[in-house]
DNA sequence: CGTGATATTGACCTCGGTCAAACTATGTGG
DNA sequence: CCACATAGTTTGACCGAGGTCAATATCACG
């Protein structure tokens, strides 16, 4: 498959025929402030004719990639939820992110060229598509962009470096305890609710995610219940204390959200 | 503290009183193929009068760079091995990964401006500082090496999907194994024997890094030992039976669900 | 040498894994 | 609407991998 992208055009009107619709479409998201590609909306950089940056649909338990497949986009999540999974040959396998709205999905390929997990719709949900390839043929006028990209991977570094602090030094219960309070902070980032909010994920999911089993994710759950932290009913989260619940975790795993 | 980067001259001839002494000698930098700023090197695009790469020694026990610093370098290891760790409030910190020669550090930066982790010398090593304003102010001409930088993001983030994986599944000796592993490929990828290596770090220093402690890093030597795959001598490693120590990460202790 | 950091090994205990049973929610077809 | 199936969840009883504490051994270096 080959991929083509446009030289640009620097002084071209926004909206004339050339500009696909999904691009310009752009400009009434929700998530203009924490999406990639919004820059590119902007008149003086909008390339024409091929569409750069796509929206795809994927339904609830339908892969947007998986493990093997060729490296050629990124995707940000327009809507919707996701959970990427990295498998090892043995049939052992890992959950190894969230992602939700307004997240960055994809960059496990772009060493390879090879996305290196599964990346799995956990609700119906919508992304948009952004060319790969275009983002190594920017020029000086996308440094916006280009540095939203850096930041993005940066950004996701620093999450995964928790993760495996996560995973190194705490307990299941600290475990639990942080990932509550990092869904908290990114819905609440969202402008949802960060005391009451619906898990999208099952105890099993969690459970991969935190490097315990599901049966201890349940049993951690009923302790925080327990102690008065937090109230569980199904997925249905609401926490009751707050401060407690950062106290369970012996130290602050506040994402350094930029 | 500014950072100037002067326009490139493209047909400026090499070693100009203009390039610096630090550019030059990347031409005979034994890591040519694995180095980042190597392309900066090509006549075609060196830049002038500031030392886009300079190098700087780091003594063993010395850190490079601590958490909290002001992000606005990258560097790659010319010679030496580091490590980074991330530490939090109560005590509690971990190793986060090991570097030797050729590989990138310092990327933990980006997103926040600030380094996230401390970066320890754990033998006299010297590195090549590359300034990141430069990977930002790139023009078309150094397509080659913007590549070079995405991938050894990727790659680095592929590294830390692999630490969440062995930290959220595996048992401590097949975290011993897989950590001889990768070290002995590492070795072999820079010429060296990949059977026989001797260890830069401290027993405590693996035990953090695979979410174990040391006195379990202990055991689990001995095991290997008992078992024949390995001999041990302090930090002197020898690897006798390379397929059976790969054989013990895989090593599956019936896994019925999951 | 001696002194302090690093390693090894043993004895004991705890957290979380394993296995099993019961319970709930959400279908699906009769 | 109910009977039944299926997937997800909770809870209990038991056990083992690895943590904890302690004693000893070995190494690096002034």
């Amino acid at each position: 498959m080959t991929i083509i992208v446009q030289p640009l055009h620097l002084d071209r009107p926004r909206n004339t025929p050339d500009v696909p619709k999904s691009l310009t479409r752009c400009l009434n998201c929700g998530l203009w402030d924490v999406c990639l590609p919004c820059d590119l909306v902007q008149p003086e950089s909008v390339p024409t004719h091929e569409p750069v940056v796509a929206r795809r649909r994927v339904k609830a338990g339908n892969l947007l990639f998986r493990a093997g497949d060729e490296f050629h986009s990124l995707y940000t999540i327009r809507s919707g939820f996701f959970k990427t999974t990295q498998c090892v040959e043995d049939g052992r396998d890992q959950v190894t992110g969230f992602y939700m709205a307004g997240e960055l999905l994809g960059m496990d390929g772009i060493s390879t060229g090879m996305h290196a997990a599964d990346s799995t719709a956990l609700e119906n949900s919508e992304v948009c598509v952004i060319q790969y390839s275009m983002m190594e043929n920017l020029n000086g006028a996308m440094h916006r962009l280009q540095r939203q990209f850096h930041r993005a991977m940066g950004r996701e570094m620093a999450r995964m470096q928790g993760v495996a602090l996560l995973l190194g030094t705490m307990t299941a219960e600290e475990r639990l305890a942080a990932f509550l309070l990092d869904l908290s902070q990114r819905f609440a980032a969202r402008g949802y609710s960060p005391m009451n909010f619906v898990l999208r994920m099952t105890r099993q999911e969690i459970g991969s995610y935190l490097g315990v089993k599901f049966e201890t994710v349940s049993r951690m759950f009923s302790k925080l219940v327990e102690d008065g932290v937090i109230k569980v009913r199904q997925k249905e989260i609401h926490i009751l204390d707050l401060s407690a619940l950062s106290h369970c975790v012996g130290h602050d795993f506040g994402r350094p959200d930029d």
